[in-house]
DNA sequence: TCTGGGGTCCTAGGACCC
DNA sequence: TCTGGGGTCCTAGGACCC
């Protein structure tokens, strides 16, 4: 029985997601900024054909997007993270078994039906149209335009993908399982756009002569395995369309949880350090309770600009817990006093943010001498987290929170343009007819 | 003036144990 | 002068992904 792996990911996600709610953006050139504004993280295809670059820095290119008329949008992760889920509910039913990969992409797994004949012909049945049909009804559902690869293993699907953006002949959907002969095709693809291959590798890639998906996958696997371990190889035998990586449709417990921002301005007194950790903290103890999970350490970070010449500051402290929790009052009295002890009063920050590990499943059992509340207490503390989290989620981040979080602090975030968040705010609902 | 955020996996090396 | 071998666990750092 043939098994095809398939790869269905957004074409310039955020970009799509903006135009899709306004679509008086359809057509125009549109870029979608990073957190505080700081860089380009998407651009539709017009601003791409004017020659936009990924990652470049806004302040940078700001007057020639003026000049241009190209569209800028902040980042709005609320309304990109429900069309992520509205498009993944979408796919669902399309595949046997859909691994949700990140925000716009998702691995899936389907029969593919015997080829039309023996002899040199394709090696299975061809899923192209299965594709396009999948591509319209994505495209009517959510006005979204998706591009499908299929192929014999996740990084072969990967590289359909690419192949199908890639040739506009292909409209979007490419099957590298059903063409005779897949190497021309992977002859196509430089070494660089190979999933697994990153700068590093790449660079050794081309210097032993190594430049396309083809001659990474016929290099001989003893290279590969001195220089990149068992994760190279894994990596070729999957692009030999030997399945290495397999597909993880139940989403594994998370083993750390981060929350970190760069400040709109630099912090420079510990007060406002005080309060940007415990805002990070507050959200993170949210992700913890939602992922239903303890944290047994404590670690936050912090540090200086790596961009304005002086030297560079960077620290962290980290505390372990007697007691795994996710209780946000527990996990701020652990965090504020190493926020302490890493301020330094002549190094102004940039960046900071909490992270934590050793990760447990409320479910586990603790085993502990010390019992820091009695049942009765703790079930009262479980039920106050519970209530603030379903307020916030009600009635919007932040209508409930530490007092230690300060209000409208002049380090928070900067989102100059950013659009309405049209799926998740009934005030933001578009308005498609009015009288 | 202005430069993103959140993850995973693997490996090497040190500490420690018998 | 000369000082084993094998195993586990942990951490830091490097590489990658979107």
């Amino acid at each position: 029985m043939a098994f095809a792996t398939v790869l269905i990911d957004g074409n310039n996600f955020y970009a799509s997601c903006e135009a899709a709610l306004d679509p008086a953006l359809i057509g125009r050139p549109l870029v979608v900024l990073s957190n505080n504004d700081g860089c380009i993280v998407a651009r539709s295809a017009e601003a791409r054909a004017l020659g936009i670059a990924m990652g470049v820095p806004y302040f940078q290119v700001r007057r020639q997007l003026e000049r241009q008329g190209v569209v800028v949008r902040s980042s709005n992760y609320a309304l990109y993270a429900d069309m992520s889920q509205r498009l993944m509910a979408t796919l669902e039913p399309w595949v046997e078994e859909l691994e949700v990969y990140s925000i716009d992409e998702a691995f899936g797994r389907l029969h593919r039906p015997a080829g039309a004949g023996p002899g040199k012909g394709s090696r299975g049945g061809d899923l192209s149209a299965w594709g396009l049909a999948l591509r319209r009804q994505v495209r009517r559902h959510l006005g979204l335009p998706v591009a499908v690869g299929i192929a014999g293993s996740k990084t072969l699907a990967k590289v359909a993908n690419r192949l199908a953006k890639q040739n506009p002949i292909q409209q979007g959907v490419f099957d590298l399982g059903a063409v005779p002969d897949p190497d021309p095709w992977l002859e196509q693809v430089p070494v660089e756009e190979v999933w697994g291959i990153g700068r590093k590798l790449s660079r050794w890639c081309r210097l032993r002569g190594v430049a396309t998906a083809r001659q990474l996958r016929d290099l001989p696997s003893g290279e590969l395995r001195a220089r990149c371990g068992v994760v190279g190889l894994r990596l070729q035998q999957d692009l030999r369309g030997h399945s290495c990586l397999l597909l993880q449709s139940v989403v594994p417990a998370k083993q750390e949880t981060c929350v970190s921002r760069s400040f709109s301005e630099p912090v420079t007194s510990l007060a406002a350090l005080r309060e940007a950790i415990a805002t990070y903290l507050s959200r993170a103890a949210e992700k913890l309770r939602r992922q239903r999970q303890r944290t047994g350490t404590v670690t936050v970070f912090v540090r200086s600009s790596p961009f304005n010449g002086t030297s560079l500051y960077a620290n962290a402290a980290t505390t372990t817990l007697p007691l795994a929790s996710n209780d946000t009052a527990v996990l701020l009295a652990a965090a504020l006093p190493l926020a302490e002890r890493l301020f330094k009063p002549h190094k102004p920050l940039q960046k900071a943010g909490v992270l934590l590990q050793n990760l447990q499943p409320v479910e586990q059992l603790q085993h502990h001498l010390l019992v820091p509340l009695p049942p009765e207490q703790q079930q009262r503390r479980e039920a106050l987290m519970a209530t603030i989290d379903g307020l916030n989620r009600r009635y919007g981040r932040g209508t409930v929170q530490w007092a230690a979080c300060g209000l409208r602090p002049a380090w928070a975030m900067k989102r100059e343009r950013l659009s309405r968040s049209a799926t998740t705010r009934p005030a933001d609902l578009p308005v498609v007819w009015a009288d």
